[in-house]
DNA sequence: TTGCTTGCGTTAGAAGTTATAACACCTAGC
DNA sequence: GCTAGGTGTTATAACTTCTAACGCAAGCAA
């Protein structure tokens, strides 16, 4: 918005093209994944030649950062949204399940397997923690399930880096740490396909763990 | 090992050049990543050219399903032997966790972010159900901790193709469900690299989720 | 209105990649 | 000892990312 609202016509021309690559590379991750994902195929798609869309990003790699960002304020948002309307921690692993099935790819883009090496711009991290902080903000709450106790969340209290300023105490982190693994455990199987043919349905498994977190 | 002791010494040759690819193959993995991996880097290193590894792969696809292939025997084998030294279901987690560790492009490889479409061939879906088998055998044993009842349970009674002919009782067979998700939730998050900076030590989470499960 | 600057798209090209084809050689086995 | 099959070679096609050099045209300013 910030962009595509800009004073001169050339910024407000270069955001639109950098919008509709955004847009084939979206569709070419969905189908091929994101190791496919080819600048030059892009191009032909939208009429241009090879060389001309590094005049919008300047590698690959910034194209695929772009997309990373975006996913990561996309799932903030609905978060965000979610949060404000009163959702609770079983609301928000639905919401959680429901976004990550609208596109697998892009999940898995965020929490699937990475490069080796490669180092998440500094705001992604930020936006990330939006992530977090609306998941322990629920994990605060009353009447939740009780979780085993545990020396983790000793552990946990002295070790809070992750958490900024949220006064969120030590079963809240133990919580919102296992709301995070458990779910991202049964969700990324199922994007990846492993429970294919296995005859269950991933999603009253998912429901069970999400309940075992978040209660009713 | 059957291949290496083959008959003729050119199936001999054969197999041992075989060998040696896939030993700069996982090389380059864990450097770099299986998206990376580069046929043709691979002969170089080994001192020939480029279209001289096709006399042993037929494409890169193949090659990588042989490294899945070996990958698969080799937490089969893993789990096996732990299983026979009479190793209980928290051993089985430490031992998945020690496996993963070791090479982690390797665990990501099998578990991790798939192409879409990929289809794995039928052996290697034979070698991940040994996997499976060890651990419902295991997830049989008494003195477990209660997992919460749901529905899933009475779900899981009724869908049961991905079991075979385990005689495993609809409570062990969401034991060895959640031990799986649960256990690949912290691991591949932290294999990922998605806790550093966080503070806090992954392995006494993955411990809290292993006891949580298994028990002492 | 007349420039001038800046940005955009082009082609050309270097350095990679996967993969096939055609050819040479060597060796294993008859 | 000879022959056939397996192995390695080079050449080539069709890709990829990305840089360089060029021309054009649109926006901005005097």
């Amino acid at each position: 918005m910030n962009e595509s609202e800009a004073a001169t016509p050339r910024q407000r021309y270069r955001a639109q093209v950098r919008e509709e690559v955004k847009k084939h590379a979206w569709q070419q991750i969905a189908t091929a994944g994101a190791s496919a994902l080819s600048l030059n195929a892009i191009a032909k798609q939208m009429g241009m030649s090879g060389p001309a869309l590094y005049r919008y990003f300047a590698n690959r790699d910034e194209l695929i950062t772009e997309l990373i960002r975006d996913a990561y304020r996309s799932l903030s948002e609905t978060f965000r949204a979610r949060a404000a309307a009163g959702a609770d921690l079983g609301d928000l692993a639905r919401t959680l399940r429901t976004w990550a099935l609208a596109d697998p790819q892009r999940y898995l883009l965020l929490y699937g397997t990475p490069v080796p090496g490669y180092q998440a711009p500094e705001d992604t991290a930020r936006t990330a923690d939006e992530v977090m902080s609306v998941i322990l903000d629920a994990c605060g709450a009353d009447g939740l399930p009780a979780l085993p106790q545990s020396p983790l969340q000793a552990h946990l209290a002295d070790h809070q880096a992750w958490t900024g300023q949220h006064p969120a105490g030590a079963p809240a982190l133990q919580r919102a740490l296992t709301f995070w693994t458990r779910l991202h455990g049964v969700l990324s199987l199922e994007l990846a396909g492993q429970f294919t043919g296995m005859g269950f349905d991933p999603a009253q498994l998912y429901a069970a763990e999400a309940q075992a977190i978040a209660g009713r």
